[in-house]
DNA sequence: GCCTAATTGAAAATGATTTTCATCCATAAC
DNA sequence: GTTATGGATGAAAATCATTTTCAATTAGGC
């Protein structure tokens, strides 16, 4: 998600791009952490005054619907943390420090071959996440947990 | 969750097995789908005269801390779906008619082992669901989707 | 610059979940 | 057998997250 290839994106799909969306585009896509809309908000008041929660709300809804973001589940909370990219991948997520990191072979067509065999289901999708801890974390005792 | 089973389970660990939770626990052991606190309260309204919701909340929250049920992640909602049985195992979601099937061998231990030679994560957990279509489903035109 | 439809923010509405509190009930203590 | 005790219950209220409503504003094409 960098800033221009969003605001393309935007573009081709008929959405405005207002100096709010912009700002929590610009919060998402620096931050390397999953947010919640709280999350956003709260970055948000600091800098660019004025801006509603409901606006964040309704952004998230519809770069969610476009594709450009992509929930975490693992971890304390589950419902509605947001993050980044595209394309078919996987979340590792710190559960220290929040981190999270992509990565997207995750070779999962034998086991979904063999589960279809045994159980006869049509496999359209899978979630798949890890949860740890990152090098940082293990060293220096940060975080919760 | 075999009746019998959680009933010795929740005395071993100090917790009360009154009517309420008995029936509580009967819905989610007699049913092949994750039901929501709603969907169990209104299961329950039909026989068990005046049960209240609040309770089947405080009752889901027990058995979740115990270890007695488990959440499912994937399909339509996310948050605090639930399920049965204990020990490491994996959830295929039917997104026809929400029929849950598990399954235990994951194999994920050489992804693990490789993500974490790539990231130096030490991954304490993972987070694995199939949503497809059941066999049943498959056939007759049935569910949502 | 003007127009239109999309976007925004505040407040209200909704929905899910938790807390509070008085009451109830089973059990252990007397 | 009565009494104290603590956990469990239900109703109502409180809280928290999210969505809707609505009037005012604004981006982007003309």
């Amino acid at each position: 998600m960098t800033g221009k290839l969003v605001a393309a994106e935007l573009k081709r799909k008929g959405f405005k791009l207002t100096p709010q969306r912009r700002a929590i585009i610009g919060v998402i896509s620096q931050s390397q952490e999953h947010l919640t809309p709280a999350d956003i908000y709260a970055k948000l008041k600091a800098k660019h005054r004025g801006i509603g929660l409901v606006t964040v709300y309704r952004a998230l809804n519809m770069l969610e619907r476009s594709g450009m973001l992509c929930e975490v589940h693992i971890g304390d909370t589950c419902r509605s943390y947001l993050k980044r990219p595209s394309g078919h991948h996987h979340h590792l997520v710190c559960k220290g420090c929040g981190k999270v990191v992509d990565f997207s072979d995750c070779e999962l067509d034998d086991l979904e071959q063999r589960v279809t065999q045994d159980t006869g289901f049509r496999i359209d999708r899978h979630l798949l996440e890890f949860l740890g801890r990152c090098p940082e974390c293990q060293a220096g005792r940060r975080g919760k947990s």
